[in-house]
DNA sequence: AAAACAAATACATATTCATGCTATTGCGGC
DNA sequence: GCCGCAATAGCATGAATATGTATTTGTTTT
């Protein structure tokens, strides 16, 4: 028996999911709330398995109400229910920790799946939100930024900048002169448009180059 | 009638795929290949609206494939395939542009499903592999990581150094005397284990104190 | 072959940094 | 009322950095 917990505002989808999940073999809701402003004290005593939480709600809106739960809850599962699939929301609820993000409009079949899903360790999503998800990952992790046609040797020293080394560390790391540090580091500068050692630090991890 | 294009070198699982996708309406497998050495060309010929890749073939392998591929075509939807859920394989997939990572133990019901909903746009996922993205999003997102306990006023001094500023640039921009300007940031050093500007903005970017 | 560029080295100089020690003020906790 | 701490400020000194100019030696491009 799956033990589910229901946060939603609007009364009718609250009851419709209650006799939805309750009449179904497996399933059972311990309780349901129109607001998440007491969420944490609610799980404590009703230990679901699975939590449905509506993300919009008046006062305590679900992303913060999925903030507080995992303060205190790291095992529960908790399920993101939404109308839109904005980029936002979805964002910030997988940072926080939800286990799966649907849309409201998931046919009730695939919603019990969902819930078992979840159950099971799965992270459940409705397709358009996994699509999102995707591409996010894909365009942080491409950013492969400007390219400043830094030589081979160059990209070396700004490693070593990057490190913390100083002009006396990376000429001896590198077996050259401290003068020859000066001259990279010159160049290096121009390609990057800065002036200083910590300006060049930050631009390097700005784009990437690091 | 979707178009689907199979790459996968086990002969066995590779006869299996094509009965079970010929044989269900409104699929059809164009081309079946054991290797991706050629996949760009292929994919031009047959035009398929899905692929399906295998990950681990001998000669170039799905990574590879999937990285050739999209180098001609981005349009295309491309489902991984494998056997093990592990880690660096799903994150490179899904950083190259891959649509869907399903196992190969799917079952072939859901298998037709998966095609159909990628061709429509969606992200299929096998829930163990979904909820490994999950994980590597919020800890990637997540590093907030150790707390060096800066007071607010060292912390505006450690973001105006992020931003490349001098000591007397940060005084003049704070309205502090540069000697206050210099205690800030030998107080900063202290917390952040750290003795020089370019190696506290680059912890500063580490540890995503910035 | 000439031109362009990368890598290395050298010297000079003004500015900026890192570090030590000291000291005053104001605020919150005990 | 005393203590600790954050924020402010000053002074001194040696080390590191930024910038300009110049030369030599290979490699690659045209």
């Amino acid at each position: 028996m799956i033990k589910v917990l229901l946060y939603e505002d609007n009364p009718q989808l609250r009851e419709g999911l209650m006799m939805l999940i309750n009449g179904s073999d497996g399933f059972e809701v311990v309780a349901a709330f129109k607001n998440c402003d007491n969420a944490p004290d609610e799980v404590n005593i009703y230990q679901p398995d699975v939590i449905l939480m509506d993300i919009d709600m008046p006062g305590t809106n679900g992303i913060q109400g999925l903030k507080n739960i995992r303060e205190v809850n790291d095992k529960v599962k908790i399920l993101m229910l939404t109308v839109f699939d904005d980029n936002k929301n979805v964002f910030e609820a997988i940072k926080n920790g939800a286990n799966g993000y649907l849309l409201k409009k998931t046919p009730p079949g695939k919603l019990l799946d969902f819930i078992t899903e979840a159950n099971s360790g799965g992270a459940p999503m409705s397709s358009s939100i996994a699509t999102q998800v995707l591409r996010m990952f894909s365009d942080m992790n491409n950013t492969k930024g400007v390219d400043y046609a830094l030589s081979d040797r160059e990209k070396e020293v700004l490693q070593l900048l990057v490190n913390g080394y100083s002009y006396k560390m990376i000429a001896s790391e590198m077996f050259i002169a401290i003068d020859t540090v000066r001259s990279h580091i010159k160049k290096i500068y121009e390609k990057l448009h800065v002036n200083s050692k910590s300006e060049a630090v930050a631009k390097a991890f700005k784009d990437k180059l690091v």
